[in-house]
RNA sequence: GGCGCCGUAGCCAAGUGGUAAGGCAGAGGUCUGCAAAACCUCUAUUCGCGAGUUCGAUUCUCGCCGGCGCCUCCA
């Protein structure tokens, strides 16, 4: 293992050393269960993917961690407006969550905890920091952290040397709260009754209330990690550059604050913003755009994934239409490679070809790429690189090896990019059609797939014997037929056809 | 006001103190009856602009211009 990773923390590619060898804990800040989520989201996601497979690949066993959030300003606001309580109110959206997830590839976390399936927990460390002198409680009843009795404040997003300015981004009125210092942030939110009509409130020995965004990471994390035995601290803590502050600041201060540990993670990951057309995703600009939106496009998975993987995760990324269709393209490419590797013949195991050396440089590159933080784009250009140099290889009649091909399977595996719908392909010889005459065959296809598979087929048939009496006229006729339907036909130099489904 | 990022071919995008990966698009070619697919060749003497450091800078430093993010519950 030699992967580096740039630590927000510290500003530099430091090497991950797992706290217990052979082991990583991996906490990614997951969604907010109050809507769709939309593309921005899943490319952070995206990239945890990609982190999470590349150290599987490299033979660390990973514990991934992502939570839910499902109690919220936003959840409480829109339950209230539907008359409904925040569970009720949440479901659906955690459904389509993991929708988008599986359309998307991502390997599922092993743990998806909801915020309000670990209250007990959230109100054991609001006590413990209350106990500890590190929280006070405010005169609404809303519990508080002090930041200014954790020196280590301001760590992580470097405050200790900028200046706020109070309610610079709008977001949020400065005085909203009962705080003693501006900066505090609340642990616990005394109840409300907007609160109680939609079951988002709870007993705790310092009142009835609902936990701070910030808490229920902490909480899930820590007591996520003492169920499995991990210790206090995370190995990997990922998320989106938004939440290095106030969020990740945050949880650090309370993490620490309760176990005493230096560290809540010992790497901190950070996955830059994804822009549609220019601009960040935003109600206001109306251009919010999510998986489903981009599937009922015809989006192929594989292509996006692509899209997203030939920009480096630290990269602010623009998502474009032209850039969905060169994706497009690229992806269909390395779809007819994949399946030409496939289906070639096979050059004995232990006999050495040109493809030896393939396979090895391909692995080799990969693995240094994504070895240096994640440089995906690089392993992308190698991919493209092997599919260019694995072609030609074919096309002089030189075929891989079962471990070559092999190869090339892992480190697509990890990258995951290739198209959903590759378009099974029935060849066609010559002379060994159905015997259907042209004239016999309807000109437009059963609506049962397996028939229309017959049926394209046939056709196909009809044109190969069109072609050996040099009727092109006719084969091209039939060739036209085909293509109206979604039918592509490859000849290929032996006389021999392909006929494919083609996805639009 | 503070912290920080970016500006590389028509578009997207890696990268290095020693002279520019990859993808898409475009042009020509091989193969083919013609196509499709695949492959080959070509397409930035140049990396926003200016100055400095250096034998040498796209890569380091400073300034400028342009675009962008965060600054208390947004991935």
């Amino acid at each position: 293992m030699a992967l580096r990773l740039y630590n927000t923390l510290t500003r530099r590619l430091e090497p991950l050393e797992p706290i217990r060898s052979g082991q990583v804990s991996m906490y990614t800040c997951g969604p907010t269960i109050w809507n769709y989520a939309h593309i921005g989201n899943f490319r952070t996601f995206l990239f945890e993917d990609l982190l999470r497979r590349w150290l599987e690949a490299s033979g660390l066993s990973v514990f991934h961690i992502m939570n839910l959030t499902d109690v919220d300003d936003r959840i409480i606001r829109e339950a209230s407006a539907r008359g409904t309580d925040i569970r009720s109110f949440t479901e659906p959206f955690a459904r389509a969550f993991f929708e988008d997830r599986d359309w998307l590839r991502l390997r599922p976390a092993h743990v998806y905890p909801r915020a309000t399936d670990f209250i007990d927990p959230m109100i054991a460390l609001v006590q413990g920091l209350m106990d500890r002198g590190f929280a006070y409680q405010g005169e609404d009843g809303s519990v508080y952290f002090a930041i200014d009795r954790f020196p280590a404040y301001g760590r992580l997003s470097q405050l200790d040397r900028r200046e706020l300015k109070a309610g610079a981004s709008g977001r949020i009125s400065a005085d909203e709260y009962d705080k003693e210092n501006a900066q505090d942030f609340v642990l616990w939110k005394a109840a409300r009754p907007e609160d109680e009509a939609v079951g988002a409130a709870w007993d705790a020995p310092f009142g009835r209330g609902r936990p701070g965004w910030h808490l229920e990471c902490s909480a899930m994390g820590l007591a996520l990690l003492e169920r499995e035995g991990l210790g206090p601290v995370l190995d990997i803590h990922a998320g989106g550059v938004d939440l290095i502050f106030p969020h990740h600041e945050d949880e650090i201060a309370q993490s620490c604050a309760y176990t005493g540990e230096a560290h809540f993670a010992r790497m901190w990951v950070h996955g830059e913003f994804l822009n549609v057309r220019g601009s960040k995703m935003s109600k206001r600009f109306g251009n919010i755009t999510t998986p489903r939106d981009l599937r009922e496009d015809g989006v192929d998975p594989g292509a996006l994934r692509l899209l997203l993987f030939q920009t480096h995760y630290r990269q602010k990324l623009d998502l474009t239409d032209d850039g969905l269709a060169a994706a497009r393209e690229g992806c269909r490419r390395l779809g007819e490679f994949d399946s030409r590797l496939r289906r070639s013949e096979t050059t004995p195991a232990g006999e050495e070809n040109d493809f030896t050396p393939w396979g090895r440089n391909l692995e080799q590159k990969v693995a240094g790429a994504l070895d240096d933080d994640l440089n995906a784009p690089e392993a992308v250009a190698a991919v493209f690189q092997a599919s260019r140099d694995g072609n030609r290889l074919l096309d002089l009649g030189i075929f891989p090896a079962a471990a070559d091909r092999d190869r090339w399977a892992r480190l697509l595996g990890v990258l995951d990019i290739l198209p959903a719908e590759a378009g099974a392909a029935a060849i066609v010889t010559p002379g060994g059609g159905s015997g259907v005459a042209a004239g016999a065959l309807s000109p437009s296809p059963p609506a049962d797939p397996a028939e229309a598979e017959a049926w394209a087929v046939a056709w196909a048939a009809a044109r190969a014997a069109a072609k050996g009496s040099k009727d092109y006229k006719e084969a091209d006729r039939i060739r036209a037929l085909l293509a109206g339907a979604g039918w592509e036909i490859r000849d290929a130099r032996d006389g021999r056809a392909e006929v494919r489904r083609v996805f639009p």
